[in-house]
DNA sequence: TCCGGTTGCCAACACTCGTTGGCCAACGTC
DNA sequence: GACGTTGGCCAACGAGTGTTGGCAACCGGA
């Protein structure tokens, strides 16, 4: 509740930063890792605290409580190309290689999934992750804008379930496959969803 | 550890049977529902308790500890169709109808893809009934047994990216969808991983 | 030099968790 | 009727949780 955003715009570069500003983002690294590799529950506001070698008290005293941390530690960009400017039939292509670089990028998607699948917040994080930057995507490019939702939640099944088994469950064959073989498997796949006309 | 499993072959109508076994049963039921929809942590011994009307002491008792207790209640016959008997196009479509109906059927597969996310030892029950439930389905069916498990991993992962967005996260979009519109988008996509030469 | 705010740690609170051991009542068998 | 077995509850332990408040050290501007 305390927690004080009052300073005015910091100059970015050379003067003295508060020293609160880095440990606030340490903070946020090492509860990424966690929450990527633990899910919420596991990932103990004392273990994160541990991992960025500060007293628990001060992630309260920064975020408020432990949904605070979470909000704050997991804010997705997907920063999706613009389908709409490629040729029509690369849609697929380029949405399986754009997701492959963001899972691997770094874990915030890692940590979203985790606890999505536990915990409400993360699940609604990821539906409006899904809504807000998925969908429009889909939208640009589908035949019809009115099936744009089914059609974009039918391409985040096939990704999130890649995902899921490369990334989170570890499934030694979708673990081994190369980067590659994926693309030239889940294109086809996500370009029928898209723009294939409804069976 | 003192799990008394010393009675001989109950008669299994009409005799007395042990109470012991009904609510055995019991916790069970309600574990798996536990599982289903809190996850591992979330699912407490007490908790599954209370909903089984019984003192949390009576599920150590019965099931040693609470590792016992979700080995006992998560496991997983998928109960595959033989694909090799069906005409080979056909086999993408039994696939996507026989899981919807395995997930529709009962709480378990929920269950075990909510734990496996976040607990080694579901995921590792999840990576055995993959391994040896959904993989040799693929041998039967696919041009080269080699590629079996690369080809059964891509089906895993549509299938479980379906079944995360439309049971567990539960996106609109992939709620929404009635089971045929599922079979008919998903079939196709099942029969190429399977049966299409590999890109 | 002093002084107010910032940064941090420590100790504790209230709670929940899995787990344990003891006690009790009912029951079937001799 | 005595007795061992079975099914069940109660009370507690120890560990770990999120969270809070107080107190010491530091630092920058007056």
């Amino acid at each position: 509740m305390n927690v004080s955003h009052s300073r005015s715009a910091e100059p970015a570069s050379g003067g003295a930063r508060r020293r609160s500003e880095d440990t606030r983002s340490a903070i946020l690294a090492v509860a990424r890792e966690r929450f990527a590799t633990d899910g919420y529950d596991r990932a103990t506001i004392r273990a994160i605290a541990k991992d960025a070698r500060i007293d628990p008290s001060m992630v309260m005293r920064y975020y408020g409580n432990k949904e605070g941390l979470f909000a704050a530690a997991v804010s997705v960009d997907l920063s999706m190309p613009d389908l709409a400017a490629l040729p029509r039939a690369d849609a697929g292509q380029a949405l399986v290689t754009h997701f492959l670089g963001m899972w691997e990028e770094n874990e915030v998607l890692t940590a979203l999934l985790r606890v999505g699948v536990t915990n409400s917040a993360g699940a609604e994080r990821m539906q409006s992750v899904f809504r807000d930057q998925l969908v429009p995507v889909a939208r640009a490019v589908c035949p019809d804008p009115e099936q744009a939702a089914a059609r974009a939640g039918l391409c985040a099944a096939q990704l999130l379930g890649l995902a899921l088994t490369r990334y989170v469950l570890r499934f030694p064959p979708a673990v081994g496959l190369a980067r590659e073989e994926i693309v030239a498997w889940l294109a086809p796949t996500l370009q029928r969803y898209l723009t294939a006309p409804s069976p």
